[in-house]
DNA sequence: TTCCATGCAAAGGGTTTGCACTCTC
DNA sequence: GAGAGTGCAAACCCTTTGCATGGAA
């Protein structure tokens, strides 16, 4: 783990050279502060409590700019609404097919046997494995 | 493989209590007689070949009847559009990240370490892998 | 002062729904 | 004839876009 944890919204995105607005540091605050998968709606309302007039467009391009920085990952795991999880450490989920609720897997815990074969000269982009559950009762 | 190719929709369909009707029929020939993975709209535009008049809303309406009754699965690939997956035995998905293209991956190319200790004692109600990759040129 | 960020509202794509018509059993 | 299946159009949800205002460098 090479994380240093980001205490301060602020530093962590001027360390990504992400101008820290208002806007920027309550998303930052409701999401980036500790691990979370959140949907956008999610996000905005979380978001809300500590700036009411937030726009749900403004939470729509600040999520974008954090994935494009590096900041969250969009999660591959449901057709309707985008995920969006804090972890961009290398890991899976466990995901909950009748609530939703997700969970990090840490990398360490499966491991993928055959990618080199199974990928060949193709250039390889990324893995996701997601466990699908039914009884994780806690959020996620 | 225990998989019988069901070369007549009509008795694939009546195989699984499906009253079959001209629509589901010319949904089952585009998707079903051969592994295939088409969205909704890739389905509605081969299907009304066969029938010009099939409605949008009867393509939503059999798909979703399909994968309820286990001839179809939705992959959980990509945020905008649900794609279907006519192969329905275990088996894993190659991605192309640019194209949208989908292949498969045989259930024994890969193997997945760690699962019981990882899902504990929760319910596990599948495994999806998708590997992404860059330069999968043909259609998938 | 120039550029970037924000907010609002409208537009856009994918999917579902309401309702009348048609067909199957 | 009763109930299921279909088609059309409108509605819906999530997300993006256009444009004018407001703030940062």
């Amino acid at each position: 783990m090479t994380t240093t944890p980001a205490l301060d919204p602020q530093a962590l995105l001027r360390g990504r050279d992400i101008l820290p607005t208002l806007q920027r540091m309550a998303v930052a605050q409701v999401l980036l502060l500790q691990p979370a998968h959140m949907t956008a709606e999610q996000v905005l309302e979380a978001a809300r409590r500590l700036m009411p007039e937030l726009s749900r467009a403004t939470v729509y391009a600040v999520l974008k700019l954090f994935v494009g920085q590096g900041l969250l990952k969009e999660l591959p795991i449901d057709g309707h609404a985008t995920v969006y999880d804090s972890n961009v450490q290398p890991h899976h989920h466990l995901y909950d097919v009748d609530t939703g609720h997700v969970v990090d897997l840490p990398a360490a815990s499966l491991q993928v046997l055959g990618l080199p074969q199974a990928v060949g000269a193709l250039e390889m982009a990324g893995v996701d494995v997601i466990v699908r559950v039914r009884g994780l009762s806690a959020a996620g």
